[in-house]
DNA sequence: AGTTTACTTTTTAAAGC
DNA sequence: GCTTTAAAAAGTAAACT
């Protein structure tokens, strides 16, 4: 009985440095994100719930405590891309997104579609761009989505696109590449959104 | 307006079979034109045919896997020339093997564009998978018939998981029915 | 900038690690 | 869980011309 005692205690033992590992891990990652405490307290209730109901059988710590802050900003309305995300984890964004997704099934996140309208401050505050600027954005995504255009398309390849023709609509020009870049998309996306939207706006 | 059923295509048969007899595939390798086998890889040897094309992975245990073929018929007549190709090389294959259809890959189109964030809701977000910065397509299961559906903006899918062609009728039924039901198509 | 090639998702069997 | 095979859908990406 002394044996089975200390095994339990040794699995408590173990299990609490496991949670206080991916805990840790959390914060590590939020502040290197930039997001709000807020943020980090949901990733852990998440991650304690996930927990609880065994998710972590068969899958990395870190995997789990990752997918968990990425499901937390987009609840909190402040999404990273899964790219970010894997740019402070040491899982790679594959494993990210298939981790993500079991989670959200499993415990029934009912997580909705990224509004590509909640990328468009942090971009172009990044890119220092004018408040009129992100309106004219937010309108043109708006606009654009109405009509159909943004089923299937990755939201910050969509934000970044509405960025890029309202800095030439508002007359403060970004490059494509510079939009690219903080967006974390190619030239390329950007274009092909761009056209889009402009055709859909009708070309103002 | 066309019926979506009748742009029903389908894709990929997967089906697996089985000669009854284990196999050297070091030495059937040597001896079948164009085999790939690579154990250290893979426990499977790749013997692809032309007409139809499709690929089919045969095992030491005899057993075999045949992919690719656009219909069951296909499937059978592929199945037919690897059985052949094996007696050719001396080895006992029985008669008429029984070969089990395990997977039909189906496309089809509901001929209008979708608005799939309206879809996901309206579906409920517990009952699909939507995650257009992994995958542009929305990920919908059904219980009957046992079948997974890819939903495009487009209006195209894809359905898989069908032990039968009927199954993909089936499915994109009881798809357009319920999207209509939600007001959700045209 | 346009083309090609390739990877993302889903399904399914097989044998082995 | 992974490995391999085929196939469609549409988006994204990288390598070339």
């Amino acid at each position: 009985r002394l044996r089975k005692w200390q095994e339990r205690i040794r699995t408590k033992d173990a299990g609490e440095r496991n949670l206080q590992f991916a805990l840790s891990e959390i914060d590590r990652m939020a502040s290197a994100l930039g997001v709000p405490r807020s943020v980090r307290e949901v990733a852990s209730v998440i991650y304690r719930r996930a927990l609880d109901e065994d998710l972590i059988r068969g899958r990395s710590i870190e995997g789990v405590a990752t997918s968990c802050l990425y499901a937390a900003c987009r609840q909190e309305g402040i999404p990273r891309s899964l790219e970010e995300v894997s740019d402070v984890s040491r899982v790679e964004q594959k494993e990210i997104g298939r981790t993500y997704r079991y989670v959200a099934q499993e415990l029934k996140l009912k997580m909705e579609p990224v509004d590509p309208k909640q990328y468009v401050p942090r971009f172009a505050s990044e890119l220092e761009l004018s408040e009129e600027v992100q309106s004219k954005a937010n309108e043109i995504i708006d606009v654009t989505a109405e009509q159909g255009l943004l089923s299937g398309k990755s939201p910050t390849g969509y934000a970044a696109a509405a960025i890029y023709a309202a800095s030439l609509l508002c007359n403060e020009k970004k490059t494509q590449r510079e939009v690219a870049d903080v967006a974390q998309v190619t030239e390329v996306t950007i274009r092909n959104r761009y056209q889009e939207q402009i055709e859909a706006m009708g070309i103002h | 307006m066309v019926d979506p059923k009748e742009t029903i295509n389908i894709e990929n048969v997967v089906a697996s079979t089985g000669i009854g007899q284990e196999l050297d595939l070091q030495s059937v390798a040597m001896d079948l034109e164009g085999a790939d086998y690579d154990p250290e890889q893979f426990p499977g040897l790749v013997y692809r045919t032309q007409d139809p094309k499709s690929a089919a992975l045969i095992f030491r245990s005899g057993k075999i896997v045949c992919t690719g073929a656009k219909s069951t018929d296909d499937v059978h007549q592929s199945l037919r020339i690897v059985f052949d190709k094996l007696r050719d090389l001396n080895i006992q294959v029985d008669d008429d093997p029984e070969i089990v259809v395990q997977n039909i890959v189906t496309s089809a189109d509901l001929g209008r564009t979708l608005n799939l964030n309206a879809i996901a809701i309206g579906l409920g977000l517990e009952n699909i998978e939507y995650e257009p910065e992994q995958f542009p397509g929305l990920v919908y299961r059904l219980d009957d018939p046992d079948v997974v559906a890819l939903l495009f903006g487009s209006g195209k899918l894809v359905i898989t998981g069908g032990k039968e062609p009927d199954d993909a009728k089936e499915a994109v039924d009881k798809i357009v029915s319920r999207l209509e039901d939600l007001g959700l198509l045209e």
